[in-house]
DNA sequence: GCGCTCACG
DNA sequence: ACGTACGTGAGCGCG
């Protein structure tokens, strides 16, 4: 059968509007609701396959609505700024895929959605109408399903209803919807109900009398006599809601099946919207057959003569900027990507004459010439012969400088988002073939994949370092993350040791109490069950094992630790689940998770990620080894399997409360300037300045209180998140939050300017420059816009403390290589550096480390640092 | 591929 | 009324 998606538009990007974080492109338009919309039709689109598809829309002009009631005038709440400039975005994205848009002057959408869907069901076809709105299930019926998305927590539930589901869940028929709707009325859509019956009420007599009319006939057995009395009072009212209510399904449309079918949706000119609007994971649905055309302007050309290169890198070493990449994976180098003006790239292929050994040799030599443009110089390094002294710029990193919020920063982004033009992604043109394949099987295609990266890492250079100084991130980026990039690819390839016998002796202690208590988990509570699935687990312990603890996540039961935690004095089970989840985590994280990225020289090399948080932070992975264990004896444990080299120990060295420093510093108040260069225990004189009470008599309760509320300060402080922190009242968080403030009146005035400031510039910044967008503070939805005040007032704390550790690791770096010594930084842990020290240069290492982690910037309050050695991670702590 | 849970700062 | 502390990454279960 023929199958129509009918959407209602305006519904349907409300919706989105409120259900989607806030966005806007680089143009600063607003994009959320669109997004969604987008997101909500291909979903659709995927789930119903249909041939036909149209969407509704209402217009400004009055309808018959008003005409019968003046009151529905003005009764819609009026739609913000944010969300009103999208609608016409919306039309032309609509228009753009060639979709038609249906609106009829004097009615609605409901109606034009209704008068379509019953004639398309009449010409026997299978209709779907979309929206967020419920008044339209009265519209459903045999083949009429009325779809309803709903948005929550960012994901998309779809429910849908045909006439079976609507009674199941109103017990009333879909037209009997309408009859229930004008007793109890709709204050959203200014229906007026008869007063002082509700939905109960409402749907009881429509149950017991069929309808309204049903009602009236039978007045005299109608109860309570209270409903009685009004329903007499008020006829005039409930007929003419009813009439307000009822979708007109004769409207003066016409419709005719070709109107709505679906051709091409995926054209040039829809591209080219959605390009604009920057949404990313929508253009990958566009076939490639669009993106091609960005290549015909561009020449490429594949060099394999030896003679041909070798001009190639002469003209290269000369010119006034060059984009270049080293095209390698693995151990193996695939070739090298050459960009030297606007117009041609060129590919030397590793073949011949052009040996790897050439074309890394070569590579050094120009990069060290201090004008060339690349993307991803770390994970060239490992053939390149470069160090402190040589600038290479890395267009991934300014990217991320300009934009800290994205995914990826490869050269199809690249070119999207910074050089006006679109290039076929990587997947696009090599699939999953690695480097190696590609240029074997598709030659041609990996051509054109080189080609786009040495042009788009050539034209990067023309526009991203004015645009970092425009922003004020110049020196942000040549100073600290540049020179960054040596460090991070230093500690990558140096390593850590780790004792792989101790490990997995520690694994099978583990493994052994996992198999106890899993057992005695399943005696417990008399079933074998995965408890390591959190489904089953929420269903022995709260269905069958009668536990009370209530539904929390929306797939079902919680049954996270803290929920566990409350649990666990009543119930002995629940203590060993926690037990057990305890072990497991630490087995399979740790234990069995590090083993395997041990390498051949008894190291494991994680990879320091450098464009991936939105704070400025570095991150780690394969594995992570920022979240080793430590706060519990025995996670803490697995930190002695980390250990020197022969001759070394380890020295460790953190930043004491850097983001509180920060905080003091940033927002200058004088009061906590005062009390943090004095203290030694900052969370202690908080508790004495904040509650009033002398230093030595700070209670351990006390103290915690006040370094909750530190924490929380540092978070972007909600009494919420403090009262769930400290098990207290909302209004007691809230007292403790008013009385820091306070005592230290500083921190309000800043804490309040950065969000202020971040409404008015769209970001807030942190002391080096950094910047961080705060789209969400642009939201219309309570929950987004709290998160944007929290970020903005997060953000600048974090980011300067990962300024200041970035600027302190390149200093260390620097100076152990400099200074000629063995020792070498080999990890960072946000406010720590781990070095692994040569014995004998111990004493340089600690001055080292201690002058230029205090020094990295001057604040108001010193910079300390706390230092231990060991011989191993365990005992350096 | 996503949700849940849990490890860290 | 809304339903939350900020920033990450990994393993597991499940559809």
């Amino acid at each position: 059968m023929e199958k129509l998606v009918l959407i209602d538009g305006h519904s349907i990007l409300n919706r989105a509007f409120y259900g989607v974080p806030g966005l806007t492109n680089s143009e600063g338009l607003h994009t959320n609701a669109v997004y969604g919309f987008l997101n909500i039709l291909f979903k659709l689109l995927e789930e119903e396959k249909p041939g036909y598809l149209a969407v509704a829309f209402d217009l400004k002009a009055p309808t018959f609505r008003h005409t019968m009631y003046d009151a529905y005038k003005g009764t819609r709440k009026p739609m913000p700024e944010e969300l009103h400039e999208q609608v016409p975005l919306m039309k032309e994205v609509l228009t753009a895929m060639g979709i038609p848009i249906f609106t009829r002057e004097g009615y609605e959408a409901d109606d034009i959605l209704g008068t379509v869907a019953k004639k398309a069901q009449a010409a026997g076809m299978e209709v779907t109408v979309v929206s967020g709105d419920r008044d339209l299930l009265q519209l459903s019926d045999v083949h009429i399903k009325i779809s309803i998305p709903k948005t929550s927590r960012g994901t998309t539930e779809v429910h849908t209803y045909y006439p079976e589901d609507v009674k199941r869940e109103y017990q009333v028929t879909p037209e009997q919807f309408i009859d229930v709707k004008a007793l109890m009325g709709d204050t959203s859509d200014n229906i007026p109900g008869v007063p002082s019956i509700g939905e109960k009420t409402a749907t009881n007599l429509i149950l017991q009398f069929g309808s309204v009319n049903g009602v009236y006939e039978h007045l005299s057995e109608v109860k309570p006599p209270r409903a009685k009395k009004s329903l007499e009072e008020h006829r005039d009212l409930a007929e003419l809601s009813y009439k307000l209510a009822k979708i007109c399904i004769d409207a003066p449309v016409e419709f005719s099946p070709e109107d709505a079918r679906i051709g091409d949706l995926y054209t040039k000119e829809a591209y080219e919207y959605m390009s604009r609007l920057e949404f990313k994971s929508l253009l990958a649905r566009f076939g490639d057959h669009v993106k091609k055309e960005a290549a015909a302007t561009l020449d490429f050309h594949a060099v394999t003569d030896l003679a041909v290169a070798e001009a190639l890198f002469q003209k290269a070493m000369g010119s006034e900027r060059t984009g270049a990449v080293l095209l390698a994976e693995g151990p193996e180098i695939s070739g090298a990507a050459l960009c030297l003006d606007g117009q041609n790239a060129y590919l030397i292929q590793k073949e011949g004459f052009l040996t790897g050994e050439y074309l890394a040799g070569k590579m050094t030599e120009l990069y060290r010439t201090g004008h060339v443009w690349t993307l991803g110089l770390k994970s060239q390094l490992p053939f390149l012969d470069l160090g402190y002294g040589d600038t290479v710029y890395d267009a991934a990193v300014a990217a991320y400088l300009l934009n800290p919020l994205k995914d990826t920063y490869d050269y199809d982004d690249l070119a999207r988002d910074h050089l006006g033009l679109t290039a076929p992604s990587r997947a696009d043109l090599l699939k999953k073939l690695t480097y190696a394949e590609a240029m074997d099987q598709e030659p041609e295609a990996f051509l054109s994949f080189a080609g786009f990266l040495g042009h788009c890492a050539y034209q990067s250079g023309g526009i991203l370092m004015e645009k970092l100084e425009a922003e004020g991130m110049k020196d942000l980026y040549l100073e600290i993350e540049l020179p960054l990039i040596y460090a991070l690819y230093h500690m990558e390839e140096e390593g850590i040791a780790v004792k792989r016998e101790e490990l997995s002796a520690y694994g099978e202690k583990l493994k052994q109490q996992i198999t106890v208590l899993e057992q005695e988990i399943w005696d417990m509570t008399g079933s074998q069950f995965n408890i390591n699935s959190p489904k089953q687990l929420g269903e022995v312990l709260f269905e069958k094992m009668g536990l009370k603890g209530g539904k929390k996540t929306k797939t079902g039961y919680s049954t996270a630790a803290d929920v566990l935690e409350k649990l666990a004095p009543d119930y002995p089970v629940v203590q060993k689940i926690l037990d057990y989840r305890t072990y497991a985590k630490l087995n399979s994280t740790y234990a069995e998770g590090l083993g395997n990225f041990i390498g051949p020289d008894g190291r494991i090399h994680s990879r320091f990620n450098q464009t991936i948080t939105a704070t400025g932070r570095i991150s780690s992975t394969e594995p992570n080894l920022q979240n080793i264990p430590i706060r519990m004896e025995l996670g803490r444990a697995i930190r002695k399997v980390f250990v020197p080299r022969d001759g070394f120990i380890f020295l460790d060295a953190d930043y004491s409360q850097i983001e509180l420093r920060v905080l003091a510093h940033m927002s200058g108040d004088s009061r906590l300037i005062e009390a943090y260069r004095s203290a030694q225990d900052i969370h202690a004189i908080t508790a004495s300045q904040v509650f009033h009470i002398p230093l030595d008599q700070v209670t351990p309760l006390k103290r915690r209180n006040a370094k909750a509320v530190n924490f929380g300060i540092v978070y972007g402080i909600s009494a919420f998140g403090l009262s769930e922190d400290l098990s207290i009242s909302r209004k007691e968080a809230l007292e403790y939050i008013n009385q820091y403030f306070e005592t230290y009146p500083g921190v309000k005035t800043f804490l309040d300017g950065l969000v202020a400031d971040a409404r008015e510039k769209g970001f807030v910044s942190t002391m080096f420059g950094r910047r961080r967008p705060v789209p969400e503070l642009g939201s219309a939805n309570f929950m987004q816009r709290s998160f944007g005040e929290r970020v903005a007032m997060n953000s600048p704390i974090q980011g300067t403390a990962a300024d200041i550790i970035k600027i302190a690791m390149i200093r260390v770096d620097r100076r152990l290589r400099e200074e000629g010594l063995e020792s070498r930084l080999i990890l960072q842990v946000h406010d720590e550096l781990l070095v692994e020290t040569a014995v004998r240069e111990k004493a340089q290492v600690e001055r080292i480390l201690s002058e230029e982690m205090s020094r990295a910037a001057a604040l108001k309050v010193p910079l300390e640092i706390d230092m231990h050695d060991g011989k191993n991670w365990f005992e350096a702590k």
